[in-house]
DNA sequence: AATGAATGAGCGTTCATTCAT
DNA sequence: GATGAATGAACGCTCATTCAT
C-alpha cells in the first residue's frame, strides 16, 4: 500500500535481499491475524507484501509451509529474547513475573503476531502436531527451567511439577491473550491482568511457612 | 448405503427426526476432533452419521453453522451438568476444585468432544467471534460467580478480578487439555495434573493470614 | 459398469444413466482430437460434455485419468470387433488384409477417435509407459497371433519374426494416417493406400518358390 | 554456474554465441527425450544446458520454436547425411535398405534425438502441423524419391505410389522405434528387425515375373 | 550478452451446497 | 423426509516469459 513511494533505489539499496521474504511473513502475520490461516488467500498475502502470487512460492514451499516457517522464525526470535530477559533477573519468583509481562507484552507490542501464534497455532491439528510442536515445546521448556531452578533455589514450592505449572501457566496466559485478542479487553487492561495473575501463580508457588 | 432396510426402530420412536440430529452431531464430533474443522468433509460427516449429505442440509444451515450448533449444543448440556454438579458443593474452594476435576474430566470421558472445543473453537476467528462467544462467556460467566461468591463469602482474597481469574484458570486447563491432546499426556495423568493445579490456584487464592 | 440394467426412469429419458461417462468420453475424444491431451482444458470436455466441471471428477479420477479411460474403454472395444472379423476370415493373407482395412478405416467412420489413438497416444511418454501399453499390446498381439498362424498354416515365409512384422505393420498403418490426420490425404483416399500396403505387405510375406 | 570463469575457448572462437545455441539444443534433446515436450521445464533446460533461464529466449522466441527449431536443425543435418549417403549407392533396392538402416541406426547412435523425433514430433497437433511438417515433408519426399528412381529404372514394381510406400515406410520404422524407445527391445535388436523389413518391404516391391 | 528473481495468467481440482427424484 | 448426482465458484500452485541489473 505505501511502500513505492519511491521504489527508485538506483544506487544504495536499503533493502536487501532476504529482505522480500521477511516483507511475506510480516503480510501473511497481519494476513493470518485478521483472517485466520484457512480463510486467508494467499492472493491476500502477496497482495498485502506488495508481491506477486508466485514470489510467494519462490521463499516457501507451500501456504502451510509459510505459517510453519512463520512459527519457526517468530518463536525463535521470541525465545532469545525471552532467555536474555530471563537471565538479566536473578530471582526466581521475579523471573516467573517477567515471563507473565513479556507473553502479554507481545499482544501489546505486536497484537498480530500474538494473535496468530495464539489463534492460529491451533487452526490445524496436523500443522500442531508436525511442526509448531519442536518450538513449543522449548518455550514449555524454558518455563519449566525457569520454575525448577527456583524450586532448587529454596524460593518455590517443590510439591508442584515444573512441567505441569509451566502448561498451566503458559494457558493461563494464552486464556488472557485469547479474550483480548477476541475484543473483550480486560477492564484496567492486560497489565492489571498480568499483575493479578502474577500475584496469584506466586502466592500459589509459596512455600508453605513451617506451620501449615 | 446399506443399513437402512429396515429402519425399523424397535416400537414406536417419535422423535425419528431428533435421532437423525444427533446422529450427525455425533458424527461431526468425531470427524471434527480427528481431523478439525476445515480438513473435515461434509460428505464424511455424513458417512459416519450413516446419512445422505444432502440430509445434512436439513437439519444444519451449512458447515459453519454446524459447528456452530455443536457448541450450543453440548456446552449448554456441560453448563447444566457443571451448574448442577457446583451446587451440590457447598465451599468455595471446593467448587473451584470441583470445576477443575470437571474440566479435565471431560477429556477421558469424552475425549472427542473436549478436542472439539479445546482445539476447534479456535479453527475460525471468524466463528469464535460470531457465534461460539456467547455460550464461552456464560461458562467463564459461571466459573466467574464462583470466584465471586466466594469471596464475597470470605472464602478467598478480594484483590483479585474474578474475571480474570475465570479466564487464567479457564486458559490454564486449556493449556493442560491441549499438551494431552497433542499426544504428550503429563506423566501421572490428568489427575495429577488437575490436583496440583488446584493445589496451586487455591493457595494463589487464599486469604492472606493478619500481616501481609 | 453394470448399473444399467433397468435405469427405468420414470418414463421416456433417452438419455440414460451411466450415459453421463459415456457423453465424457465422447467430448474428450473430440476436444483431445482437435488440440492435444496438453492443450485441452478440462472445462472445454465438460462444456462440450454438457456438464459441469467438476463432473467430470465424478467419473474419472484426473485429466490423465480420463485419457487412460478413453484408450483403455474403446482399444476394449476396438478389439473384440477386430477379433470377431478376424475369426469370419478363414485365410491368412485375407486375415493381413482384413486389419489393413479395419484400421484404416476408423479413419473414415470415427476420424477423431482414430487421432487420438494415432497421435495422442504419445502425448506422454509416462502415459504410455505406464498404462496404454497393455491394451495396445494386446493389440499388437493380435496381429502378430495372426501373422504366426498363417506362417505355421504354411501361407507365409517363415524367416520372419511375426511380432517385428506386426510391429512394422501397425507402424506403417499409423504412419498413413498420421499423414492423413495432418490434412494430408493421400490422393485417392485411404482405401487406395490401403490396398497398395496390402499388396505389397502380401508380396512380402509370400512364401518363395522351389528356388530361394 | 561455474564454467564462465574462462569462456576462453582455445584462441580464436568466432562463434561464441552459436556455442550457446548449440548446447542450448543439445540439452532440449536430453530433456525433451527423458520426459516428453509439455512435461519438460524450461528451465530445466537451461539447467542441463549450463545457462541461466533467461538466456534461452536470447536464442529462441519461446519454448514452442525452441522444439520448432530442434527439429529444422537437426532433420536438416540428419537430410545432409542422408542424401550423401544414398548418392553414394548405386541400386534402388539397396538404397531403400541403407535408408532402413540409417533410420534405426539413429536408434543407436543418437538414442535421445531419435526419441524425440519419434516421440515428440506428435507431442502437439498443433507444432506438428505448423512447423515440423515442412522438414518432415522433404524426409518423406527423399524417401519417395529414392522409390520412384528406382521404379523408373525398372527395379521397383510400378504399381504402387512412391509416396504412399514413403508414408508407409516411414511409419513402420517408426513403428519398431517406438517399442524400442518405450523399453520392449525386440530380441535380436534393430539390426535384425532392420534386415527383416528390408527383406520383406524388397520383396514386396519386386516386379513381378511375367507370369505369376 | 547474460542473469535469475519476479511476474501473473491460467489451470486442475475440490467440496459445500442444491435440487430433481 | 431423504437421497446423492450434479454443480460451479473458488483457490493453490506452476511455469513460460520478462526485464532491471
Amino acid at each position: 500500500m505505501t511502500e513505492r513511494r519511491f521504489s527508485a533505489r538506483k544506487r544504495d539499496e536499503p533493502r536487501a535481499a532476504g529482505d522480500k521474504r521477511e516483507r511475506i511473513l510480516r503480510a501473511a502475520v497481519k494476513v493470518f491475524a485478521r483472517k485466520g490461516f484457512y480463510a486467508s488467500r494467499v492472493s491476500e498475502i502477496a497482495k498485502a507484501a506488495g508481491v506477486a502470487d508466485g514470489t510467494i512460492y519462490l521463499y516457501f514451499k507451500s501456504k502451510d509451509e509459510l505459517l510453519t516457517s512463520l512459527f519457526e522464525d517468530r518463536i525463535t526470535r521470541l525465545l532469545d529474547v525471552l532467555r536474555r530477559e530471563i537471565e538479566a533477573v536473578p530471582s526466581g519468583p521475579d523471573r516467573v513475573r517477567r515471563i507473565i509481562e513479556f507473553q502479554l507484552g507481545l499482544l501489546e507490542g505486536e497484537r498480530d503476531l500474538a494473535e496468530v501464534i495464539t489463534v492460529n497455532l491451533r487452526q490445524s491439528t496436523r500443522l500442531l502436531k508436525q511442526y509448531a510442536t519442536k518450538r513449543f515445546t522449548e518455550y514449555l521448556d524454558l518455563m519449566a527451567h525457569v520454575i525448577a531452578d527456583a524450586q532448587h533455589a529454596g524460593e518455590l514450592r517443590t510439591d508442584v511439577s515444573p512441567r505441569i505449572v509451566a502448561r498451566a501457566l503458559f494457558g493461563a496466559l494464552d486464556g488472557l491473550a485469547l479474550t483480548w485478542a477476541l475484543g473483550n479487553p480486560e477492564p484496567g487492561g492486560l497489565k492489571r491482568a498480568g499483575t493479578q495473575l502474577a500475584d496469584v501463580v506466586l502466592q500459589g508457588l509459596e512455600r508453605r511457612g513451617p506451620a501449615a
